[in-house]
DNA sequence: TCTGCGGTTGCAATTCAGTCTCAATTACAA
DNA sequence: TTGTAATTGAGACTGAATTGCAACCGCAGA
């Protein structure tokens, strides 16, 4: 069975770099929770460790992650990327809550299928593909309905 | 017939502001070209005329056009956004080519019906919603298939 | 185990889209 | 025409993300 740390050491060699403490810790943070997280988040996470890691190489190893297939960009909200996990889960889109920002995540099967007929309809190569879907969680409705 | 004019003229009287010379050129260039545009762009082609308008109130105008419904934010690459027409142009979604930068649109009446049954499912009211598949077009293919 | 060659790191400086402040200006209703 | 609240441009500012650089270190080969 491959773990992640397999992929991303298989992924750093084919590129002829190497696998650092920095990366390690990193990749190991990262797969510690199943959340949607950003870079900040995850540097706090990290600094609170015995070893403290600079933003920039958070940066600089994300793209590597991504490049990887461990992870990808989910969201963007509030100026920021929000990463999540590829390996290991499967795809799917979100929801979300323009009131609190709830997130919730879907996978519908028929969506993807017909995805991949329009790109057929197109002669389009199709490699990944983001839906956000926004509005109101059910709270918020009646949040709403409450003070109208 | 209702105009873009008339309509942004409506949404500003309705929240007590000023239609001033600088919304009105900004809406004017906004709906002199159909294509995706940036406030980069935007900013450009209104220096180009005989008067010159600030970035701060291109960016303060185009929350403005939003909000009436006359545009939407259509995309996001190279960190910025590209906003495109809604006044008149039938909702759709984009197919990204990430060799060559090719927007293609496309509208699939099964998939916007999908995701409102998803919705449902969740108890979700939808408000808008964004669909980004990025891929290879077909020149780009070809050109990848040549050179390997 | 030792060595040397890249690749890597942290830091601070930098970039750049987007926001904000403020004094001067202007739309528009009365 | 006038009063007033909204608006503007300029430039300062913010905050995410990138970059240059000198010290550092992983790792393949000896
Ligand atoms: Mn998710
Ligand atoms: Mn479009
Ligand atoms: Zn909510
Ligand atoms: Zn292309």
């Amino acid at each position: 069975m491959i773990t992640e740390e397999d992929r991303f050491r298989d992924h750093l060699k084919k590129k002829g770099l190497k696998f650092t403490s920095e990366r390690k810790l990193i990749l190991k943070e990262v797969f510690s929770s199943h959340k949607h997280f950003d870079v900040e988040e995850l540097f706090g996470r990290l600094r609170k460790k015995d070893r403290a890691i600079s933003r920039a190489t958070i940066y600089r190893t994300l793209p590597l992650l991504i490049e990887s297939g461990l992870i990808r960009e989910a969201l963007r909200c509030r100026d920021r990327f929000y990463y999540e996990h590829v390996f290991g889960h499967p795809h799917h889109d979100h929801l979300l809550c323009i009131g609190c920002g709830k997130v919730i995540e879907f996978r519908d099967e028929r969506l993807e299928k017909l995805q991949n007929e329009v790109c057929k309809k197109y002669g389009f190569e199709l490699i990944e593909h983001r839906l956000g879907i926004k509005g109101y969680c059910k709270k918020c409705q009646k949040k709403i309905s409450k003070s109208t």
